[in-house]
RNA sequence: GUCUCAGUAGCUCAGCUGGAUAGAGCAACGGCCUUCUAAGCCGUGGGUCAGGGGUUCGAAUCCCUUCUGGGACACCA
């Protein structure tokens, strides 16, 4: 909002001076010197071969020409070797504040066009409880539709359930090796099951053979194996959903791999009118090398050697049940890094059959490793599940003050999630990070509940009057708050663009420290300076609003006290 | 082997479409509770941005190279 109205004015004066350059206007990494700066001028001296002082004293002279100079800027001065630097007025930022307090979302502007995004960030495996290693794409993924949503778009999230591969052939075959029935399947069971053939298929040719076949049967239709499927899936569907729901993270639909199996054909059909099939070692395979590339391109494979669905075709098939459905602009995937190949496959595939024309978006995490910076794993080699995860940051926290402990359930849950998924957002999303048990039962400093915290001290100060906003800015708390309070949509705007959340737990940290150093540099009950207070509470309520709202879109709820 | 991602303070991480003095949190040290929640605030110390070269007025950021580590490389997902 106010780095567009700057860079506007820059614009126009470069304009009215017949210079051209494609840069914008920042905000300025020297805060002590001033607000926003202007960095091209280097780059005019060279393109019109001037001297670049003379430039930039020509540009600056030109803006403070202007008849609305004094409303835009307290200063905007020329300093070299080649800095443009602004100072914004009271004015400008006292009306910016007014502006959101006035306006839907903050006055946030909106998209030209409301598209349609699908995004993809379940996917988890239903043979298996979910570990540690899956905390990632559910909260980024939530977090990121809660942020295309608040831009004005419309958003539908799949959980697309790991359904219908050869995990599930791998515990059918488990399970009647072990005499189970469907009756006998429970948690404990497929927890156990599922590793034990897992590892049993690596080493033995033999044992992955029966369970492809099995997989390939089920797909088949085979009744039998079906009833083992179905009761997998909704043992395990019921536990993921309760993991997912204790997190705060939601999905519009349900489906799974087994529910694009009818799309499959069609899928099939499309491809081989286009002729782009081959048969390669038994297996249907379709080419996605192009010319350009530098690395290897494995083919997709659609149809393995016996028969059998892979992964990339419920993949590509998925993608034409969404088209038909509902016609995506968007469909971004969350998952890990170690699936890019896979999925530039797929999106290959679906580039050439033209299965849809929407933009496909493959948005990858790093790995989650140890202290060791190895995958993480404790200490007799298993990877810990995620409920038990939820247990032991709950007991530290407990642990942490006697007042936790007198604390609703409810309340602890909250401050538990806070705890878990600002730890969690506050990582770049491509990046490995090492999952530390210490730093994710943290409650002070950059953590879930510093946020909180301040956030209900802000409640605190809140009166139900009217207040009003003049043109005085008392001090640099003050001038700190509002300027972080009017910058919100920058921030906002990247995080969308680049799909990190980690720029807005970034944001709403920098936001409460402005908050907190405000809050405890400024008194303001024994205020008797009505002015002042009125000022104050006006700020303030609105950073209360603004801050409840990216909160949200983080997936950290608010508990009553704390 | 080919491709790819990373290496920033003691630890965990931001910053990477080039800008001025590289930022946080934790840990360390020193202050601040008769005053709106001290889960807080104010302050101090701490860096050859892995090494080397290059491009540039200017490099943590771009290019090349070496070292170290992760990952991917057709019938798993």
């Amino acid at each position: 909002m106010i780095i567009d109205l700057l860079d506007k004015i820059i614009k126009e004066e470069l304009k009215k001076l017949n210079y051209e350059i494609d840069l914008k206007v920042v905000k300025s990494n020297r805060p002590d010197l001033c607000d926003y700066q202007f960095d091209g001028v280097f780059k005019l001296a060279k393109l019109y071969h001037k001297n670049p002082t003379l430039i930039g004293e020509e540009i600056v002279n030109s803006i403070k020409n202007r008849d609305d100079y004094n409303y835009y800027f307290k200063e905007c001065s020329f300093v070299k070797p080649g800095f443009i630097n602004m100072i914004i007025s009271n004015k400008l930022i006292n009306e910016t504040l007014i502006k959101m307090n006035k306006s839907e979302k903050f006055g946030l502007k909106k998209p030209a066009k409301e598209d349609t995004y699908i995004l993809d960030y379940g996917g988890a495996n239903i043979a298996k409880p979910l570990h540690v290693g899956h905390m990632r794409s559910p909260i980024v993924g939530e977090s990121v539709k809660r942020i295309i949503n608040y831009m004005g778009h419309k958003t539908i999230s799949d959980v697309h359930l790991g359904d219908y591969g050869l995990q599930i052939g791998q515990v059918i075959y488990g399970l009647k090796q072990e005499k189970k029935t469907v009756d006998d399947i429970n948690l404990e069971l497929l927890e156990y099951i599922y590793p034990k053939i897992s590892n049993l298929c690596k080493n033995d040719e033999k044992v992955k053979e029966e369970c492809s076949k099995i997989t390939k049967e089920l797909q088949e239709g085979n009744l039998e194996y079906y009833n083992y499927f179905k009761k997998i899936r909704e043992i395990s569907g019921n536990d993921i959903k309760n993991i997912y729901k204790y997190l705060g993270v939601d999905f519009d639909i349900w489906y799974g791999e087994s529910d694009a199996y009818k799309y499959i054909d069609e899928a099939e059909k499309i491809i081989n009118d286009k002729n782009l099939f081959t048969i390669s070692e038994g297996a249907k395979i379709v080419d996605v090398k192009k010319e350009k590339d530098l690395k290897e391109m494995p083919p997709l494979i659609f149809k393995n050697s016996i028969g059998a669905y892979l992964y990339g075709t419920t993949d590509i098939a998925t993608i034409l049940q969404r088209e038909k459905d509902f016609k995506p602009d968007y469909i971004l995937y969350f998952a890990d890094l170690r699936q890019q190949l896979h999925f530039e496959q797929v999106f290959r595939v679906i580039e050439k059959s033209k299965i849809s024309d929407a933009k496909l978006e493959f948005l990858g995490f790093g790995t989650i490793n140890g202290i060791d910076g190895k995958p993480y794993k404790t200490r007799d080699g298993q990877v810990p599940k995620l409920s038990s995860l939820f247990e032991e940051v709950r007991s530290i926290f407990i642990d942490k003050k006697e007042e936790n402990k007198n604390m609703s359930k409810l309340d602890q849950d909250i401050i538990v999630n806070s705890i878990l998924k600002f730890a969690d957002l506050q990582n770049n999303r491509e990046k490995d990070y090492i999952f530390d048990i210490s730093k994710f039962s943290e409650v002070v400093g950059k953590t879930g509940p510093y946020v909180l915290y301040t956030y209900l001290r802000t409640n605190k100060i809140l009166e139900k009057i009217n207040t009003e906003l003049n043109d005085e800015i008392y001090n640099e708390f003050d001038r700190n708050l509002r300027i972080k309070l009017i910058e919100f949509d920058l921030y906002l705007n990247n995080a969308f663009t680049d799909r990190l959340p980690n720029i807005l737990a970034d944001y709403v940290y920098d936001l409460c420290v402005c908050i907190n150093a405000f809050y405890q540099n400024n008194r303001i009950n024994n205020l008797t300076d009505d002015d002042k207070k009125q000022n104050w509470i006006y700020v303030l309520t609105l950073a209360n609003k603004l801050l409840k709202d990216m909160l949200k879109l983080l997936i950290i709820d608010i508990p009553e006290f704390m």
